[in-house]
DNA sequence: CTTCAATTTGCGGAAAACCGTAAGAGTTTA
DNA sequence: TAAACTCTTACGGTTTTCCGCAAATTGAAG
């Protein structure tokens, strides 16, 4: 079992919650952090003192502050950590649920559980506690479903870069030029239409739009 | 001091937060409810029975589930409480900030305190509590500035109606039509187009997408 | 090297969006 | 009531987007 665990949380009545579950556990030291920066130095500095957390329970979304941070979010800290810090263990545990992000999350591997804050978030997260200690990895039961199905579309580099350039307000005469002077192939216009006709074809938008509309709520974009 | 008091919400995370705040001040009676449906019902039940709740600190987003709920939102909650229930007292305790929605709430005057979950929630849900106690409104001061400032761009019914159909992938033609079908006025092509030259010169939109992108990223849509 | 298929490009016409101007409708003010 | 003003609409011309076809290019396989 763990025993020094660092919370990294910025709801503080969220960080109540969570502590409880971890002395329900019988885990005795418990540190929290409501900001990213300051999660990192601390785990970085127990490292170097030879008295690592063996385990980081860490949310992804964290609000904006008079504070400016340099890393911004959870994925971003656990992804730095993963590097430096293999042997911490880490619990990502937030109420982000869309099927893009989850995948980006979980297939980086930066994470060795997927909890979902909701109304059994609780045992949810007990649960991937126990699963950890026994090395195993866990993931929510709920996103289980979103990452098997195949459904979730990947948009490609290119494509992501199109659609930058569309919702920043270019013309596809524009995008036309900014490719081709950054040598981004392919460049011709008709390309450019052709890709934004699939593109709406596939997430059945009628419009451009639409299209970011749909991009945006499915935050692909 | 309030004696009596019922949750409604539905991380539970969240939830023992709150609840250590209660017991923090003394509180004896504290029941929660995940369900805006079963708060409801509690309420009235408690009300019928001549042991009325005398506070709710109630969300305002609900998450969606097996269950179909009849209210499905925290503000559906307690503007039915405010009528049937107008002794209780009722905090709205929520992670929303977006201004449209807290002037909404806010000014509909179905809650007596306005509170923000965020780094502080455990300090300004006490705060709001004891100003209801003294039979003050609390609003959490990060959305005092919000609410006050002017330079909130507000839209007016029919431009959201409008974006809302370019949104969702309507031509100007097709709205002009649907306009004229909804006698939503004005409703002429050339309108149509004039709002929304507006609209982007507004929010300093060179396209319809780059409008979308803005207003999707103040999320005033 | 040749062949074949897939991708990329160019082009022309149709549709939609854009833009300015002017006429019309409805209000306010004198 | 007339004049001034604002809001709405109509219309014509321009630009941008959309769409399909065919030519050109690329890349892999024989």
């Amino acid at each position: 079992m763990f025993n020094n665990v660092l919370i990294a949380e910025d709801q503080d009545f969220v960080n109540l919650g969570i502590r409880e579950v971890l002395q329900n556990l019988e885990i005795e030291k418990i540190t929290h952090s409501q900001y990213c920066d300051e999660a990192y130095l601390k785990l970085k500095r127990a490292a170097l003192d030879n008295k690592p957390f063996d385990l980081l329970i860490c949310d992804l979304n964290f609000k904006a502050d008079h504070r400016n941070e340099k890393i911004e979010s959870g994925e971003a800290l656990a992804s730095l950590l993963k590097k430096e810090i293999p042997d911490l263990k880490i619990i990502i545990n937030t109420v982000e649920e869309h099927p893009s992000i989850v995948k980006r999350v979980w297939s980086s591997g930066i994470a060795d559980a997927y909890v979902i804050k909701d109304r059994n978030g609780f045992k949810s997260l007990e649960t991937a506690i126990k699963k950890l200690t026994i090395n195993d990895k866990y993931l929510a039961p709920s996103i289980e479903g979103i990452l098997s199905q195949s459904n979730v579309i990947e948009l490609s580099d290119y494509e992501l870069e199109l659609l930058k350039y569309v919702s920043k307000g270019y013309s596809q005469e524009e995008i036309h030029q900014v490719f081709k002077n950054y040598k981004i192939s392919p460049n011709s216009k008709s390309s450019i239409e052709k890709k934004l006709k699939e593109l709406r074809e596939l997430f059945e938008a009628k419009t451009n739009p639409h299209l970011i509309t749909v991009l945006k709520d499915l935050q692909i974009i």
